[in-house]
DNA sequence: TTCTTTGTTCCGGA
DNA sequence: GTCCGGAACAAAGA
């Protein structure tokens, strides 16, 4: 399930491969993502080239030199992955030899000069691809109203109490809103307020001011953390050579539910409970 | 067959 | 105008 962090890994993996490359050949075996494929439009981007390459959110973001912008979101199961002739179907699924062999849930690919290709790989269908014009993206429906990056300055403790005044949320729904901090899902909401001893369902207007600076500090830390360690794993992600992050082993709370605490000196639970239709992970006893 | 999974969008009501 | 909660949606595996 990409989330920031899983999405700056695979930032991070095209912009060292596939940047600055020539798009010489597009591929679609599967119209039917969230929205559908524009076949035409993507034909029109044959033989331009990738300029720079960004994350928003959890957006991909590959601006061309055609005054055009590739964006691609993940949705939940979503993989990019890259491949090179001389390495071949070795080992896993994820694989491919350069007799484009095509996998079940590749949906589209993508080839650049130097024998690059890159393969979007899907099994739920909930991520999607768009052409946009790169001069109008900041009035683009998916991001014009996304919040800052929480790694960025611009989120500090002045922006979210700005932000949090007037607020009946409670601190689970909070940070999964996207309009007040953009890029942070259902896992790390649930890690990041097991570090900051919070209660999920607790609501915004009983939150002490003291604990507020330690709450940010534990986003910026938790998704830091992620990103080195190459982004979680949870069944699905996988970067663009088909490696699972590591972060999922330090998971202290989610899917965890009935096990201990791993706290020390807490003899609490994991506790499960569904909050906005999504799955909660806490402990009752340590977070109040 | 039913349930679960997720981020995003949309809508009604306050 | 703004906020909030809930529902809908996508598909497939267990």
């Amino acid at each position: 399930m990409p989330e920031l962090p899983e999405v700056e890994v695979v930032k991070k993996s095209l912009k060292k491969n596939i940047n600055k490359l020539i798009i010489k050949k597009i591929s679609i075996y599967q119209k039917k993502l969230r929205y559908p494929i524009n076949g035409k439009m993507f034909k029109k981007m044959i033989n331009s080239k990738i300029l720079s390459i960004q994350r928003r959110s959890k957006y991909l973001l590959l601006h061309l030199n055609n005054s055009f912008t590739i964006l691609i979101h993940l949705g939940m199961t979503g993989k990019l992955l890259l491949t090179k002739p001389k390495y071949g179907r070795i080992k896993t699924s994820f694989y491919y030899s350069a007799e484009n062999i095509k996998n079940k849930h590749d949906h589209f690919s993508i080839s650049f000069n130097k024998n690059i290709k890159m393969i979007y790989n899907d099994v739920r269908k909930f991520g999607f691809i768009k052409i946009e014009k790169t001069n109008i993206l900041n009035k683009n429906s998916h991001l014009k109203s996304l919040g800052p990056e929480p790694l960025s300055t611009k989120f500090n403790i002045i922006y979210f109490n700005s932000k949090i005044k007037n607020r009946k949320k409670n601190l689970k729904d909070l940070l999964m809103d996207q309009t007040i901090l953009s890029g942070l899902g259902n896992i790390y909401s649930n890690e990041v307020l097991f570090l900051s001893r919070l209660h999920p369902q607790k609501s915004v207007t009983t939150l002490n001011r003291s604990s507020i600076p330690t709450l940010l500090k534990n986003i910026k830390s938790t998704l830091k953390k992620s990103i080195s360690l190459g982004g979680s794993s949870i069944k699905d992600f996988n970067n663009t050579s088909g490696k699972e992050g590591s972060f999922q082993q330090f998971f202290n709370v989610y899917g965890r539910n009935g096990l201990k605490c791993v706290r020390k000196n807490c003899n609490g639970f994991i506790q499960k409970v569904i909050i906005s239709n999504r799955a909660t992970f806490f402990c009752s006893k340590c977070q109040k």
